[in-house]
RNA sequence: GCGGAUGUAGUGUAGUCUGGUUAUCACUCAGGCUUGCCAAGCCUGAAACUCGGGUUCAAAUCCCGACGUCCGCACCA
Protein backbone atom coordinates (compact mmCIF):
# COMPACT_ATOMS: atom_id res chain seq x y z
CA UNK A 1 0.00 0.00 0.00
CA UNK A 2 1.06 3.58 -0.75
CA UNK A 3 -0.37 6.74 0.49
CA UNK A 4 -2.66 7.27 -2.59
CA UNK A 5 -4.08 3.54 -1.93
CA UNK A 6 -4.99 4.20 1.17
CA UNK A 7 -6.93 7.58 0.88
CA UNK A 8 -8.55 6.44 -1.96
CA UNK A 9 -9.97 3.14 0.37
CA UNK A 10 -10.66 5.62 3.27
CA UNK A 11 -12.69 7.82 0.76
CA UNK A 12 -14.57 5.03 -1.24
CA UNK A 13 -15.63 3.46 2.07
CA UNK A 14 -16.28 6.08 4.28
CA UNK A 15 -13.46 6.31 6.14
CA UNK A 16 -11.77 9.99 6.03
CA UNK A 17 -11.19 12.98 3.61
CA UNK A 18 -10.28 16.40 3.69
CA UNK A 19 -12.53 18.71 5.28
CA UNK A 20 -14.57 21.20 3.02
CA UNK A 21 -13.13 18.88 0.33
CA UNK A 22 -16.00 20.71 -1.78
CA UNK A 23 -14.19 24.15 -1.65
CA UNK A 24 -10.84 22.30 -2.33
CA UNK A 25 -9.77 21.45 0.62
CA UNK A 26 -7.35 22.60 3.69
CA UNK A 27 -4.35 20.88 4.08
CA UNK A 28 -3.48 19.05 7.01
CA UNK A 29 -7.18 18.97 8.54
CA UNK A 30 -9.11 15.90 7.55
CA UNK A 31 -12.99 14.99 8.48
CA UNK A 32 -13.98 11.57 10.17
CA UNK A 33 -17.04 9.77 7.94
CA UNK A 34 -18.97 7.04 9.61
CA UNK A 35 -17.01 4.07 9.40
CA UNK A 36 -13.95 5.98 10.32
CA UNK A 37 -16.16 7.43 12.90
CA UNK A 38 -16.92 4.12 14.44
CA UNK A 39 -13.77 2.83 14.39
CA UNK A 40 -12.29 5.87 16.03
CA UNK A 41 -14.55 5.59 18.95
CA UNK A 42 -14.07 1.76 18.82
CA UNK A 43 -10.74 2.85 18.84
CA UNK A 44 -10.97 5.23 21.90
CA UNK A 45 -13.35 3.14 24.10
CA UNK A 46 -10.81 0.04 23.25
CA UNK A 47 -8.11 2.47 24.28
CA UNK A 48 -9.81 3.44 27.43
CA UNK A 49 -10.40 0.38 28.56
CA UNK A 50 -7.46 -0.83 29.02
CA UNK A 51 -5.11 2.45 29.87
CA UNK A 52 -7.44 4.49 32.17
CA UNK A 53 -10.17 1.91 33.15
CA UNK A 54 -7.69 -0.56 35.07
CA UNK A 55 -6.50 1.85 38.09
CA UNK A 56 -9.26 2.66 40.37
CA UNK A 57 -7.57 6.22 40.57
CA UNK A 58 -6.90 6.58 36.68
CA UNK A 59 -9.91 9.01 35.01
CA UNK A 60 -10.66 10.25 31.94
CA UNK A 61 -11.51 14.39 31.87
CA UNK A 62 -12.50 16.75 28.59
CA UNK A 63 -11.22 20.11 28.51
CA UNK A 64 -11.12 22.87 26.33
CA UNK A 65 -9.05 23.37 23.32
CA UNK A 66 -8.65 27.30 24.00
CA UNK A 67 -5.98 27.85 26.55
CA UNK A 68 -5.06 31.42 27.70
CA UNK A 69 -1.66 32.61 26.78
CA UNK A 70 -0.27 32.89 30.67
CA UNK A 71 -0.53 29.34 30.60
CA UNK A 72 1.11 28.72 27.43
CA UNK A 73 3.97 31.12 28.33
CA UNK A 74 4.51 29.22 31.98
CA UNK A 75 4.45 25.76 30.05
CA UNK A 76 7.37 27.23 27.49
CA UNK A 77 5.15 27.12 24.68
CA UNK A 78 5.59 30.20 23.49
CA UNK A 79 8.87 30.29 23.73
CA UNK A 80 9.54 26.99 21.99
CA UNK A 81 6.81 26.96 19.90
CA UNK A 82 6.93 30.63 18.60
CA UNK A 83 10.30 30.89 16.85
CA UNK A 84 12.01 34.16 15.05
CA UNK A 85 12.28 33.06 11.32
CA UNK A 86 14.92 34.29 9.09
CA UNK A 87 15.26 33.36 5.58
CA UNK A 88 17.91 33.94 2.71
CA UNK A 89 16.98 36.14 -0.04
CA UNK A 90 18.26 34.50 -2.63
CA UNK A 91 18.34 30.51 -1.67
CA UNK A 92 15.30 30.69 0.62
CA UNK A 93 17.28 28.52 2.62
CA UNK A 94 15.42 29.07 6.69
CA UNK A 95 17.22 29.56 9.53
CA UNK A 96 15.94 30.10 12.87
CA UNK A 97 17.12 33.47 14.30
CA UNK A 98 18.37 32.72 17.55
CA UNK A 99 20.20 29.43 16.26
CA UNK A 100 21.88 31.88 13.95
CA UNK A 101 22.79 34.02 16.49
CA UNK A 102 24.32 32.19 19.60
CA UNK A 103 26.49 30.13 16.65
CA UNK A 104 28.28 33.55 16.21
CA UNK A 105 28.65 33.62 20.30
CA UNK A 106 26.26 36.54 20.63
CA UNK A 107 23.76 36.70 23.15
CA UNK A 108 20.16 36.92 22.78
CA UNK A 109 17.23 37.18 24.77
CA UNK A 110 14.62 34.36 24.69
CA UNK A 111 12.16 36.69 24.03
CA UNK A 112 14.20 39.19 21.92
CA UNK A 113 11.06 40.66 18.72
CA UNK A 114 11.75 40.80 15.41
CA UNK A 115 13.69 44.17 14.90
CA UNK A 116 15.82 43.23 18.03
CA UNK A 117 16.51 40.21 15.81
CA UNK A 118 17.29 42.20 12.40
CA UNK A 119 19.48 45.00 14.17
CA UNK A 120 21.58 42.07 15.55
CA UNK A 121 21.53 40.24 11.89
CA UNK A 122 22.81 43.48 10.33
CA UNK A 123 25.40 44.81 12.74
CA UNK A 124 27.20 41.54 13.14
CA UNK A 125 26.57 41.14 9.16
CA UNK A 126 25.24 37.59 9.38
CA UNK A 127 24.42 35.86 6.16
CA UNK A 128 22.99 32.68 4.69
CA UNK A 129 25.15 29.92 5.63
CA UNK A 130 24.20 28.45 2.45
CA UNK A 131 24.78 30.59 -0.20
CA UNK A 132 26.15 33.82 1.92
CA UNK A 133 23.56 35.78 0.66
CA UNK A 134 21.78 38.93 2.83
CA UNK A 135 19.34 37.41 4.96
CA UNK A 136 14.98 38.64 4.93
CA UNK A 137 13.94 39.85 7.92
CA UNK A 138 12.93 38.21 11.19
CA UNK A 139 9.07 36.77 11.05
CA UNK A 140 7.89 34.85 14.19
CA UNK A 141 6.77 31.65 13.17
CA UNK A 142 4.15 30.14 15.30
CA UNK A 143 3.31 26.46 15.69
CA UNK A 144 0.52 27.66 18.07
CA UNK A 145 -2.65 29.29 16.58
CA UNK A 146 -3.40 31.67 18.14
CA UNK A 147 -6.63 33.61 19.19
CA UNK A 148 -7.85 36.75 20.11
CA UNK A 149 -11.12 36.67 22.38
CA UNK A 150 -13.82 39.57 23.00
CA UNK A 151 -14.95 42.42 21.52
CA UNK A 152 -11.97 43.90 21.67
CA UNK A 153 -10.00 41.10 20.64
CA UNK A 154 -8.12 41.89 23.63
CA UNK A 155 -7.39 38.43 25.53
CA UNK A 156 -4.89 36.30 23.68
CA UNK A 157 -5.46 32.96 23.66
CA UNK A 158 -4.49 29.45 21.77
CA UNK A 159 -5.54 26.52 20.83
CA UNK A 160 -3.84 23.99 22.53
CA UNK A 161 -0.80 22.20 20.88
CA UNK A 162 -1.18 19.79 23.29
CA UNK A 163 -3.77 17.89 25.53
CA UNK A 164 -1.61 17.19 28.13
CA UNK A 165 -1.33 21.09 29.50
CA UNK A 166 -5.35 20.94 30.59
CA UNK A 167 -4.43 17.77 32.45
CA UNK A 168 -1.65 19.61 34.48
CA UNK A 169 -4.02 23.33 35.14
CA UNK A 170 -6.55 20.22 36.47
CA UNK A 171 -4.69 18.41 38.53
CA UNK A 172 -4.89 20.35 41.56
CA UNK A 173 -8.56 20.23 41.80
CA UNK A 174 -8.85 17.07 40.42
CA UNK A 175 -6.17 15.45 43.12
CA UNK A 176 -8.45 17.27 46.19
CA UNK A 177 -11.50 15.76 44.47
CA UNK A 178 -9.64 12.31 43.92
CA UNK A 179 -8.96 12.49 47.73
CA UNK A 180 -5.03 13.16 47.22
CA UNK A 181 -4.14 9.71 46.54
CA UNK A 182 -0.94 8.84 44.71
CA UNK A 183 -0.38 7.54 41.85
CA UNK A 184 -2.99 9.53 39.63
CA UNK A 185 -4.04 9.18 36.57
CA UNK A 186 -6.01 12.05 34.78
CA UNK A 187 -6.52 10.92 30.52
CA UNK A 188 -7.69 13.34 27.60
CA UNK A 189 -8.71 12.30 24.15
CA UNK A 190 -8.97 15.61 22.40
CA UNK A 191 -8.32 17.46 19.57
CA UNK A 192 -4.72 19.20 19.66
CA UNK A 193 -3.40 22.15 17.28
CA UNK A 194 -0.12 22.47 15.58
CA UNK A 195 -0.02 25.04 12.55
CA UNK A 196 2.69 22.55 10.83
CA UNK A 197 4.37 24.42 7.57
CA UNK A 198 3.74 21.00 5.79
CA UNK A 199 1.49 18.42 6.59
CA UNK A 200 1.47 15.67 4.46
CA UNK A 201 1.07 11.87 4.03
CA UNK A 202 -2.52 11.82 5.21
CA UNK A 203 -3.29 11.47 8.44
CA UNK A 204 0.67 11.56 9.74
CA UNK A 205 1.49 15.17 9.74
CA UNK A 206 -1.84 16.83 10.61
CA UNK A 207 -2.96 20.74 12.04
CA UNK A 208 -5.12 19.35 14.12
CA UNK A 209 -5.19 15.92 15.21
CA UNK A 210 -6.84 13.89 18.04
CA UNK A 211 -4.30 12.93 20.94
CA UNK A 212 -5.40 10.16 23.61
CA UNK A 213 -3.06 10.80 26.66
CA UNK A 214 -2.71 9.56 29.83
CA UNK A 215 -0.90 12.05 32.36
CA UNK A 216 0.09 9.38 35.38
CA UNK A 217 0.86 11.73 38.54
CA UNK A 218 3.18 10.35 41.14
CA UNK A 219 5.65 10.23 44.20
CA UNK A 220 9.25 9.64 42.59
CA UNK A 221 10.54 8.28 46.17
CA UNK A 222 8.11 5.43 46.41
CA UNK A 223 6.49 4.63 43.49
CA UNK A 224 7.27 0.91 44.00
CA UNK A 225 5.46 -1.07 40.44
CA UNK A 226 5.43 -5.00 41.12
CA UNK A 227 6.20 -5.94 37.53
CA UNK A 228 6.95 -9.30 38.50
CA UNK A 229 4.04 -10.32 35.73
CA UNK A 230 5.90 -8.71 33.10
CA UNK A 231 9.37 -9.31 33.99
CA UNK A 232 10.65 -11.41 31.54
CA UNK A 233 8.67 -10.07 28.45
CA UNK A 234 10.72 -9.24 26.22
CA UNK A 235 10.28 -5.38 24.67
CA UNK A 236 12.05 -4.32 21.09
CA UNK A 237 14.24 -0.80 21.69
CA UNK A 238 16.32 0.84 19.26
CA UNK A 239 18.48 2.64 22.50
CA UNK A 240 19.94 6.32 21.22
CA UNK A 241 22.55 6.58 19.44
CA UNK A 242 22.18 2.81 18.83
CA UNK A 243 21.89 1.71 14.82
CA UNK A 244 19.94 -1.67 15.90
CA UNK A 245 17.34 -2.92 18.18
CA UNK A 246 17.68 -4.94 20.56
CA UNK A 247 15.29 -7.27 22.04
CA UNK A 248 15.75 -6.77 26.05
CA UNK A 249 13.63 -8.21 28.96
CA UNK A 250 12.32 -5.74 31.28
CA UNK A 251 13.86 -6.81 34.12
CA UNK A 252 17.11 -6.48 32.25
CA UNK A 253 16.20 -3.05 31.06
CA UNK A 254 15.41 -2.31 34.85
CA UNK A 255 18.26 -3.64 35.94
CA UNK A 256 21.27 -3.31 33.30
CA UNK A 257 20.21 0.31 31.73
CA UNK A 258 18.85 1.99 34.79
CA UNK A 259 15.55 2.22 33.71
CA UNK A 260 13.26 3.06 36.37
CA UNK A 261 10.45 -0.12 37.21
CA UNK A 262 7.43 2.03 36.66
CA UNK A 263 8.72 3.30 33.34
CA UNK A 264 9.79 -0.29 32.15
CA UNK A 265 6.29 -1.47 33.33
CA UNK A 266 4.35 0.88 31.26
CA UNK A 267 6.76 0.13 28.35
CA UNK A 268 5.55 -3.14 28.73
CA UNK A 269 1.56 -2.56 29.00
CA UNK A 270 2.21 -0.50 25.86
CA UNK A 271 3.82 -3.30 24.37
CA UNK A 272 0.73 -5.63 25.18
CA UNK A 273 -1.77 -2.97 23.91
CA UNK A 274 -0.13 -3.27 20.56
CA UNK A 275 0.55 -6.55 20.04
CA UNK A 276 -2.27 -8.44 22.04
CA UNK A 277 -4.96 -5.93 21.65
CA UNK A 278 -4.43 -4.17 18.13
CA UNK A 279 -2.37 -7.04 16.88
CA UNK A 280 0.28 -5.72 15.68
CA UNK A 281 3.27 -7.77 14.19
CA UNK A 282 5.99 -8.49 16.89
CA UNK A 283 8.13 -7.36 13.81
CA UNK A 284 6.78 -4.30 12.86
CA UNK A 285 6.54 -2.51 16.66
CA UNK A 286 9.51 -1.28 18.61
CA UNK A 287 10.70 1.97 21.04
CA UNK A 288 12.49 4.32 19.79
CA UNK A 289 14.74 6.31 22.94
CA UNK A 290 15.32 9.66 22.02
CA UNK A 291 18.01 11.84 23.39
CA UNK A 292 19.98 14.93 22.34
CA UNK A 293 18.36 17.48 20.28
CA UNK A 294 15.52 14.54 19.56
CA UNK A 295 14.31 15.24 22.99
CA UNK A 296 12.33 17.92 24.69
CA UNK A 297 14.33 19.62 27.31
CA UNK A 298 12.46 18.69 29.82
CA UNK A 299 11.78 15.13 28.96
CA UNK A 300 14.10 12.86 31.24
CA UNK A 301 13.53 9.36 29.46
CA UNK A 302 11.35 9.92 26.16
CA UNK A 303 10.73 6.96 23.89
CA UNK A 304 8.56 7.30 21.06
CA UNK A 305 6.17 3.85 19.88
CA UNK A 306 7.32 2.77 16.81
CA UNK A 307 5.32 0.89 14.09
CA UNK A 308 6.79 -0.26 10.39
CA UNK A 309 3.80 1.29 8.44
CA UNK A 310 4.33 0.45 4.87
CA UNK A 311 2.83 3.66 3.15
CA UNK A 312 4.94 6.17 5.09
CA UNK A 313 8.05 4.11 4.40
CA UNK A 314 8.83 2.50 7.38
CA UNK A 315 9.06 2.95 11.48
CA UNK A 316 7.02 5.97 12.29
CA UNK A 317 5.93 7.39 15.51
CA UNK A 318 2.36 7.03 16.45
CA UNK A 319 2.86 7.79 20.24
CA UNK A 320 5.42 8.55 22.83
CA UNK A 321 6.23 7.37 26.41
CA UNK A 322 7.75 10.35 28.36
CA UNK A 323 8.85 10.81 31.19
CA UNK A 324 8.78 14.28 32.04
CA UNK A 325 9.70 14.58 36.27
CA UNK A 326 7.96 17.84 38.00
CA UNK A 327 8.50 20.35 35.04
CA UNK A 328 5.20 20.66 34.51
CA UNK A 329 3.28 21.39 37.65
CA UNK A 330 6.47 23.49 38.73
CA UNK A 331 6.24 25.62 35.16
CA UNK A 332 3.11 26.14 36.18
CA UNK A 333 2.96 26.64 39.95
CA UNK A 334 5.19 29.26 39.01
CA UNK A 335 3.34 30.66 36.49
CA UNK A 336 0.16 30.71 38.29
CA UNK A 337 1.53 31.83 41.86
CA UNK A 338 -0.78 28.71 43.22
CA UNK A 339 1.01 25.75 45.46
CA UNK A 340 1.04 22.56 42.89
CA UNK A 341 2.70 20.54 46.37
CA UNK A 342 1.20 17.54 47.53
CA UNK A 343 1.99 16.15 51.17
CA UNK A 344 3.40 12.93 51.44
CA UNK A 345 3.08 11.94 54.88
CA UNK A 346 4.99 15.09 56.69
CA UNK A 347 6.75 15.72 53.43
CA UNK A 348 5.52 18.46 50.77
CA UNK A 349 6.42 17.92 46.66
CA UNK A 350 5.34 18.44 43.32
CA UNK A 351 4.23 15.16 42.03
CA UNK A 352 6.17 13.51 38.73
CA UNK A 353 5.08 12.61 35.46
CA UNK A 354 4.46 9.77 33.14
CA UNK A 355 2.99 10.83 30.31
CA UNK A 356 1.30 8.12 27.86
CA UNK A 357 0.85 9.96 24.61
CA UNK A 358 -0.88 8.17 21.58
CA UNK A 359 -1.96 9.58 17.89
CA UNK A 360 -5.58 8.71 17.44
CA UNK A 361 -5.57 9.57 13.41
CA UNK A 362 -2.24 7.74 13.05
CA UNK A 363 -3.40 4.75 14.91
CA UNK A 364 -6.37 4.73 12.42
CA UNK A 365 -3.73 5.36 9.18
CA UNK A 366 -1.62 2.65 10.33
CA UNK A 367 -4.54 0.06 11.25
CA UNK A 368 -5.99 0.47 7.39
CA UNK A 369 -2.36 0.16 6.04
CA UNK A 370 -1.36 -2.68 7.94
CA UNK A 371 -4.36 -4.52 7.74
CA UNK A 372 -5.98 -4.17 4.74
CA UNK A 373 -5.04 -7.35 2.57
CA UNK A 374 -6.08 -7.98 -1.12
CA UNK A 375 -6.39 -11.81 -1.51
CA UNK A 376 -6.64 -13.38 -5.23
CA UNK A 377 -11.21 -12.74 -5.10
CA UNK A 378 -11.41 -10.33 -2.33
CA UNK A 379 -10.15 -7.18 -0.14
CA UNK A 380 -10.44 -8.19 3.45
CA UNK A 381 -10.14 -5.44 6.53
CA UNK A 382 -8.30 -8.04 9.02
CA UNK A 383 -8.92 -5.43 12.00
CA UNK A 384 -9.81 -7.29 15.24
CA UNK A 385 -13.28 -7.46 15.71
CA UNK A 386 -13.92 -5.38 18.64
CA UNK A 387 -12.27 -2.28 16.17
CA UNK A 388 -14.63 -3.32 13.69
CA UNK A 389 -16.86 -0.51 12.30
CA UNK A 390 -19.60 -2.97 12.29
CA UNK A 391 -20.24 -5.99 15.04
CA UNK A 392 -21.92 -8.30 12.38
CA UNK A 393 -24.14 -7.87 8.93
CA UNK A 394 -28.06 -8.90 9.04
CA UNK A 395 -28.30 -10.89 5.05
CA UNK A 396 -31.00 -12.57 3.78
CA UNK A 397 -29.37 -15.29 1.52
CA UNK A 398 -32.53 -14.13 -0.78
CA UNK A 399 -35.01 -11.14 -0.97
CA UNK A 400 -37.91 -13.15 -0.54
CA UNK A 401 -36.47 -13.97 2.97
CA UNK A 402 -36.31 -9.85 4.00
CA UNK A 403 -39.21 -10.55 6.26
CA UNK A 404 -37.43 -12.94 9.00
CA UNK A 405 -34.00 -11.09 8.15
CA UNK A 406 -35.51 -7.81 8.90
CA UNK A 407 -36.53 -8.92 12.24
CA UNK A 408 -33.52 -10.45 13.69
CA UNK A 409 -31.98 -6.96 12.53
CA UNK A 410 -34.39 -5.02 14.65
CA UNK A 411 -33.96 -6.86 17.88
CA UNK A 412 -30.52 -6.63 17.17
CA UNK A 413 -30.03 -2.95 15.90
CA UNK A 414 -30.32 -1.35 19.68
CA UNK A 415 -28.02 -3.71 21.22
CA UNK A 416 -24.77 -3.82 18.70
CA UNK A 417 -23.74 -1.68 15.20
CA UNK A 418 -25.22 -4.27 12.65
CA UNK A 419 -25.72 -3.50 9.09
CA UNK A 420 -28.71 -4.61 7.28
CA UNK A 421 -28.11 -5.29 3.50
CA UNK A 422 -30.19 -6.63 0.91
CA UNK A 423 -28.71 -5.43 -2.42
CA UNK A 424 -26.52 -7.46 -4.52
CA UNK A 425 -25.84 -11.00 -4.65
CA UNK A 426 -24.77 -12.44 -1.67
CA UNK A 427 -21.43 -12.94 -2.42
CA UNK A 428 -21.39 -9.02 -3.01
CA UNK A 429 -22.46 -8.42 0.18
CA UNK A 430 -20.30 -10.51 1.94
CA UNK A 431 -17.33 -8.71 0.28
CA UNK A 432 -18.60 -5.71 1.25
CA UNK A 433 -18.41 -6.21 4.66
CA UNK A 434 -14.88 -7.91 4.38
CA UNK A 435 -13.71 -4.85 3.00
CA UNK A 436 -14.63 -2.48 6.10
CA UNK A 437 -13.66 -5.51 8.50
CA UNK A 438 -16.88 -6.57 9.59
CA UNK A 439 -15.87 -10.07 11.24
CA UNK A 440 -19.24 -11.64 10.74
CA UNK A 441 -21.95 -12.12 8.55
CA UNK A 442 -24.73 -14.09 10.16
CA UNK A 443 -27.40 -14.73 7.11
CA UNK A 444 -31.11 -16.14 7.04
CA UNK A 445 -31.75 -18.86 4.71
CA UNK A 446 -35.03 -21.33 3.52
CA UNK A 447 -33.91 -24.02 6.47
CA UNK A 448 -33.94 -20.66 9.33
CA UNK A 449 -37.64 -20.20 7.99
CA UNK A 450 -38.39 -23.65 7.64
CA UNK A 451 -40.47 -25.27 9.96
CA UNK A 452 -40.07 -28.62 8.16
CA UNK A 453 -36.09 -28.93 8.59
CA UNK A 454 -34.65 -29.34 11.54
CA UNK A 455 -31.81 -26.14 11.37
CA UNK A 456 -35.62 -24.55 11.99
CA UNK A 457 -34.65 -21.20 13.34
CA UNK A 458 -31.37 -21.38 13.20
CA UNK A 459 -28.80 -18.95 11.12
CA UNK A 460 -25.67 -19.57 9.75
CA UNK A 461 -22.74 -17.11 11.34
CA UNK A 462 -19.94 -16.71 8.28
CA UNK A 463 -16.71 -15.65 9.41
CA UNK A 464 -14.59 -13.13 7.81
CA UNK A 465 -10.94 -14.49 8.15
CA UNK A 466 -11.67 -17.77 6.55
CA UNK A 467 -15.06 -17.61 4.98
CA UNK A 468 -16.14 -20.40 7.62
CA UNK A 469 -19.90 -20.76 8.71
CA UNK A 470 -21.24 -22.49 11.59
CA UNK A 471 -24.85 -22.39 12.40
CA UNK A 472 -26.15 -21.19 15.50
CA UNK A 473 -29.91 -21.02 16.83
CA UNK A 474 -31.57 -17.31 16.30
CA UNK A 475 -32.25 -16.91 19.76
CA UNK A 476 -28.34 -17.31 20.77
CA UNK A 477 -26.83 -14.41 17.91
CA UNK A 478 -27.13 -12.04 20.61
CA UNK A 479 -24.47 -14.17 22.92
CA UNK A 480 -22.57 -14.96 20.43
CA UNK A 481 -22.15 -11.56 19.14
CA UNK A 482 -21.37 -10.02 22.45
CA UNK A 483 -18.90 -12.89 23.54
CA UNK A 484 -17.02 -12.21 20.35
CA UNK A 485 -16.92 -8.85 19.62
CA UNK A 486 -17.04 -7.12 23.36
CA UNK A 487 -13.29 -6.14 24.56
CA UNK A 488 -12.49 -7.26 27.71
CA UNK A 489 -9.15 -5.64 28.84
CA UNK A 490 -8.82 -8.35 31.49
CA UNK A 491 -7.79 -11.00 29.79
CA UNK A 492 -4.77 -8.97 28.43
CA UNK A 493 -3.81 -7.19 31.26
CA UNK A 494 -0.88 -8.10 33.67
CA UNK A 495 -2.73 -7.29 36.86
CA UNK A 496 -5.47 -9.10 38.79
CA UNK A 497 -8.57 -8.37 38.02
CA UNK A 498 -11.64 -9.59 38.68
CA UNK A 499 -12.98 -11.27 35.43
CA UNK A 500 -16.74 -11.34 33.84
CA UNK A 501 -16.55 -14.25 32.95
C1' G B 1 7.56 28.32 2.72
C1' C B 2 10.91 27.34 -1.86
C1' G B 3 11.73 24.29 -6.41
C1' G B 4 9.70 20.55 -9.63
C1' A B 5 5.48 17.56 -11.02
C1' U B 6 0.29 17.33 -10.97
C1' G B 7 -5.48 17.94 -10.52
C1' U B 8 -11.16 14.46 -15.53
C1' A B 9 -17.90 10.69 -12.34
C1' G B 10 -17.82 7.54 -5.69
C1' U B 11 -12.76 5.06 -7.05
C1' G B 12 -9.05 4.27 -10.83
C1' U B 13 -8.31 6.16 -15.69
C1' A B 14 -8.28 7.80 -21.70
C1' G B 15 -8.21 12.38 -23.96
C1' U B 16 -4.12 17.68 -22.87
C1' C B 17 1.76 17.85 -26.35
C1' U B 18 -0.94 19.40 -31.86
C1' G B 19 -7.76 23.77 -28.96
C1' G B 20 -12.97 21.70 -32.80
C1' U B 21 -18.85 15.68 -32.71
C1' U B 22 -22.95 13.99 -27.34
C1' A B 23 -15.52 13.63 -22.87
C1' U B 24 -13.12 7.15 -23.07
C1' C B 25 -13.04 2.74 -20.39
C1' A B 26 -13.34 -0.31 -15.98
C1' C B 27 -15.00 -1.01 -11.23
C1' U B 28 -18.58 1.01 -7.84
C1' C B 29 -23.62 2.77 -6.93
C1' A B 30 -29.30 2.72 -7.86
C1' G B 31 -33.72 0.15 -10.15
C1' G B 32 -35.27 -4.43 -12.55
C1' C B 33 -34.70 -9.64 -14.30
C1' U B 34 -32.05 -13.71 -12.67
C1' U B 35 -29.56 -16.10 -8.66
C1' G B 36 -30.60 -21.41 -2.92
C1' C B 37 -23.90 -19.09 0.25
C1' C B 38 -18.94 -15.98 -1.52
C1' A B 39 -17.72 -9.34 -5.92
C1' A B 40 -21.47 -14.34 -11.65
C1' G B 41 -24.84 -12.89 -15.86
C1' C B 42 -28.48 -9.68 -18.57
C1' C B 43 -31.32 -4.94 -19.07
C1' U B 44 -31.94 0.15 -17.54
C1' G B 45 -30.15 4.35 -15.05
C1' A B 46 -27.18 7.97 -12.14
C1' A B 47 -22.49 10.11 -12.09
C1' A B 48 -16.76 14.11 -13.79
C1' C B 49 -13.08 18.16 -16.76
C1' U B 50 -10.67 21.68 -8.78
C1' C B 51 -12.04 27.06 -8.62
C1' G B 52 -11.57 32.12 -10.75
C1' G B 53 -9.84 35.19 -14.63
C1' G B 54 -7.63 35.69 -19.65
C1' U B 55 -6.54 34.41 -25.09
C1' U B 56 -9.79 32.48 -29.07
C1' C B 57 -15.19 31.96 -33.54
C1' A B 58 -14.30 27.79 -30.11
C1' A B 59 -10.76 25.75 -23.95
C1' A B 60 -10.58 19.47 -20.20
C1' U B 61 -6.67 21.04 -23.77
C1' C B 62 -3.02 27.36 -24.23
C1' C B 63 -1.73 31.59 -20.46
C1' C B 64 -2.21 33.87 -15.36
C1' G B 65 -3.84 33.41 -10.27
C1' A B 66 -5.93 30.71 -6.08
C1' C B 67 -6.69 26.04 -3.73
C1' G B 68 -5.42 20.83 -3.19
C1' U B 69 -2.06 16.64 -3.88
C1' C B 70 2.85 14.21 -4.70
C1' C B 71 8.46 14.36 -4.62
C1' G B 72 12.90 17.01 -2.92
C1' C B 73 14.75 20.95 0.42
C1' A B 74 13.60 23.38 4.82
C1' C B 75 10.47 22.73 9.21
C1' C B 76 8.52 19.20 12.91
C1' A B 77 9.61 22.61 21.38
Amino acid sequence: MNTDEVISFAKRRGFFWQTAEIYGGLSGIYDYGHIGTLLKRNFENIWLSFFVNINENYYLIDCSNILPERSLISSGHTAHFNDMIVSCSKCHAHFRADQLISDKKIEVSEGADSSTIDEIIKKYKIVCTVCKSPLSMAKPFNLMFDLYLGPEKSDKAYLRPETAQDVYLNFAREFNILRKKLPAGLAIIGKAYRNEISPRQGLYRLRELIQAELQIFFNPDSWDVDYKNVADRPLTILFYNSDETECIPVKNLIEEHAIPSFYAYHLAIIDIFYKEVLKIPDDKFRFHEKGGDEKAFYNRIHMDIEVDIESLGGFREVGGVHYRGDYDLTSHAKGSMQDLSVSVGDKKIIPHVLELSFGVDRTLWMLLDLFYKKEEERTILKIPGYLSPYNAAILPLQNDLNGESEKIFRRLNPLFRVFYDTGGSIGRRYARMDEIGTPFCITVDYETVDKQSSNYNTVTVRYRDDKKQIRIPTTDIADFIRKNIVFNPSIFMPYTLPSDE
